[in-house]
DNA sequence: CAGCAACTTCAGCCCATCCTCAGGTTATCC
DNA sequence: GGATAACCTGAGGATGGGCTGAAGTTGCTG
């Protein structure tokens, strides 16, 4: 089919490293073999229907992201498909970039996932063990200092308002005031300083932290 | 309602500004008075229920993007939503993050903008960390002119009321005169002028101030 | 119970940011 | 072309955001 090939090659073009599938059968054959990062998955398939496919895939235990192709009209197969555990969904025609960035950011999502090591500068955040090495030394963080590095680690490149991180800190039940929050951030910088990564954690005022 | 109360509440400290309404008939008035970036809409509604305002909100010719909240067993309702034009859905119980990321996206698909650098000229703005770069030299803007240009960046093309801008800027809870907002134009415009980009930023009389 | 670690608040400092004022400039309308 | 309203802008005092050390609190551990 057309779409197919164009949408190989665009994003081949992207970056991306393609497999592609004819129909539903052959696709779910590659999908079972092999641990693909990500699942285009149309709707519209010859052989065997897109839906089944995610059926069988899921029934077998995969948890292989997918994003969904969908026409217009197919309202009640994406609805069925995110009850299937489809991950996402992009109805035709779409923006190619639209669909570039919801694969990048499904690759990121199962990528954090899996591997739980975050390089930040010469920091190594591990965020399944909840601890932060510099060149293999571990830093001595506290509970709410790690939670605080996590949270900034994981949405670098963004600013994070400290309501929001209050927020995740204490689960919704705050009772705290906005310094406590101010307060762990400079009892962690101090501790970044100590070991030679002093702007690790900036500021912007008016909004929040970030990170990079 | 309790959910509504807080909503309203934990959606203001992650950064939206909130209308919100006690039940269907108030909410749909809202919605056709004012042009709102993104409308969470509850399927369980007194007064009026949610997918009629729904459809009365798009056979209006209203296009705003519109998120569902809906219980786990209205399939069919919302199944019924998506094919009325709503744009994404919930279930209930959901995670806060959730809603909040998924509304972003809203806003942010709206506003046609799938990564958060706009390019303005030869300024680069970037929405996520709040800040603005020329030729990769950043630029010292205070929080309230970050916010000013972002708002007039994201609707370029349109121009934008002071009322608007302080709506936004202030979150409602206003007291300024009007003459702030032209002070942090004023200044905006003097920033950008010493980069060389003295005519990003137009004023219509009469109406406010638009870029492009 | 003593000691300790983690946490939160307090208080004070610093300084970027804000808002308003006052007067100048520009557009619009007759 | 002149009157008027809308808009622009520089200056300065007031505000308050953000940082930090220290002190008080809580809860755990030996």
């Amino acid at each position: 089919m057309r779409l197919r090939k164009s949408l190989s090659e665009g994003l081949s073009r992207s970056g991306f490293a393609v497999d592609s599938a004819p129909d539903g059968m052959t696709g779910l054959a590659h999908a079972l073999a092999i641990d693909y990062d990500v699942i285009v998955l149309d709707l519209m398939l010859p052989a065997l229907d897109g839906l089944s496919v995610l059926r069988q895939l899921r029934d077998a235990g995969r948890s292989c992201p997918v994003l969904i192709l969908s026409a217009r009209d197919q309202v009640a197969d994406r609805v069925h498909g995110l009850e299937l555990g489809a991950d996402d969904y992009l109805i035709k025609p779409f923006a190619f970039d639209e669909l570039t960035a919801r694969l990048q950011a499904l690759v990121r999502r199962r990528y954090e996932q899996r591997n739980p090591v975050l390089q930040l500068g010469r920091i190594a955040l591990n965020t399944a063990l909840h601890c932060a090495r510099c060149e293999s030394v571990e830093l001595p963080l506290t509970p709410n200092e790690i939670a605080l590095l996590e949270l900034l680690a994981l949405r670098r490149g963004r600013v994070v308002s400290p309501s929001s991180l209050e927020d995740h800190l204490y689960a919704g039940r705050s009772t705290v005031t906005r310094n406590a929050i101010e307060a762990h951030v400079s009892a962690l910088r101090r501790k970044l300083r100590a070991v030679g990564e002093p702007d690790l954690i900036k500021t912007r005022r008016g909004f929040g932290y970030y990170i990079e």
